[in-house]
DNA sequence: TTGCTCCTCACGTCACGTGAGGTGGC
DNA sequence: TTGCTCCTCACGTCACGTGAGGTGGC
């Protein structure tokens, strides 16, 4: 038994298990009850381990032998299979390799590894949402405006809990400008829950959720008071659309 | 749940499964013993979801909850790993196409797919053996040699078991040159049984299990023949070795 | 006697998937 | 009432791997 794997490059256990779904038959056993292999296990051992390394399955395999010769229609569909799995995992290494460039955590989604080592923690839990909320295009527009760092941006992440009015007021009224030069740059900031792939419903109040979540009190504050005066804004000046 | 499944893009059983597995806390549950999930949930999921997508394993995940922040030993020692799992399924996947493109039996031996067409079925089951007895520029030479066809291979190959004693060693006798010539032109079929990963001797009885069963008696006897004469013809002219 | 291989259950692993059998909201 | 979602076991799937507990040959 030993000797038939290290020959065939299978472990006992294999072929033990192929005699169990019954892939192989059992050989005559010996006086001792030793099973006596002969060239004809060593064949089809040889076989279904091929099919095996092909990727085709054990029902399968045994599948093919009653029925026609080949099963060539099965080897194309392996074939396009593996087709995808090979290009998805090249995708996985890709994605490794950006985590491991930029040092980031496991967790970071797929794309931001770059920007890692700017983010709060706050900013990380968010970008997670964000990452399974929005579109692909959404997304890479986050991308670059973080890239940029703006220091409103920076001071919103910053700001405690126990910010006064004025502050708040004041870091708002500041982010208005910014926030209005990024949407013209960045179309998709514009309304980014119209193009989410969970709906617009389910996504603003996915987002809403996130947001009351992991932003304080006065983080929320500052975000509302700048949602007023963007609509102020919007209202003197109103967008170029049909 | 259903919700979050979607939002997250999992199946609900994999949810569940997370749940079993303690990856995710099981939330409060609602009046109707529904669970109610939160912000932290959705992020724990999203989190889950990612490590795994990047290949760690569940019990992998939940130990890096415990441990230190990043484990980057892992994702490096993960991105090898896949490195090497892209290639072998490269690998398979060329395989894969060479049975395609040849319109080969899938268990064809790897490598052989192009001669498939213009091999008995006799030659095919050996050939399953040679693949696993002989190392790789050994297979090279035979697949030099078959794709030559040599007229007196083809005899041989449809040799009938009753064919007399004349008729074997004529054909014996007409083999000789031919083996000859080709020992010369590949040297590494002048021992091939020295070169076996299975050791000469496992690979040396193998070999001869498998010719007595897949060869009829008189093929086995040109075969023993044929020995003989080259052992005489070696005689004659000794090879030029230390 | 020691160390090695062989044997047969039977249960474990991994990441879920799939019913069975039942409840709750509109 | 119908159709939908939710719930909890518990068992199934895939391809093995891993003991437990015991025998046989040198």
């Amino acid at each position: 038994m030993r000797e038939l794997a290290r020959i065939t490059h299978t472990k006992v256990s294999t072929v033990r298990h192929y005699h169990k779904v019954g892939l192989l038959a059992e050989p005559e056993r010996a006086a001792n009850g030793y099973k006596r292999y002969g060239v004809s296990h060593l064949i089809r051992l040889l076989q279904v381990k091929r099919l095996s390394e092909l990727g085709i399955s054990l029902p399968q395999i045994a599948a093919m032998d009653g029925a026609g010769a080949g099963g060539l229609a099965e080897i194309r569909a392996l074939h396009a299979e593996l087709e995808v799995t090979i290009e998805h995992l090249t995708r996985i290494r890709s994605e490794l390799a950006q985590v491991l460039d930029h040092d980031a955590p496991a967790v970071t989604p797929r794309g931001f590894a770059a920007l890692s080592a700017q983010l709060s923690s706050t900013q990380r839990l968010l970008l997670s949402v964000y990452a399974a909320v929005f579109d692909e295009p959404t997304l890479e527009a986050f991308r670059q405006v973080l890239y940029r760092r703006e220091e409103t941006d920076v001071e919103l992440d910053r700001l405690p809990a126990t910010a006064d009015d004025g502050t708040v007021e004041d870091l708002a009224r500041r982010m208005v400008p910014v926030t209005v030069r990024l949407r013209g740059e960045y179309p998709q900031l514009n309304n980014p829950l119209q193009s989410s792939p969970l709906g617009a419903t389910a996504a603003g109040l996915t987002m809403a959720h996130a947001l009351v979540e992991l932003y304080n009190p006065a983080q929320l504050r500052v975000l509302k008071r700048l949602d007023t005066l963007l609509q102020q804004h919007d209202a003197k000046r109103p967008p170029d659309r049909p």
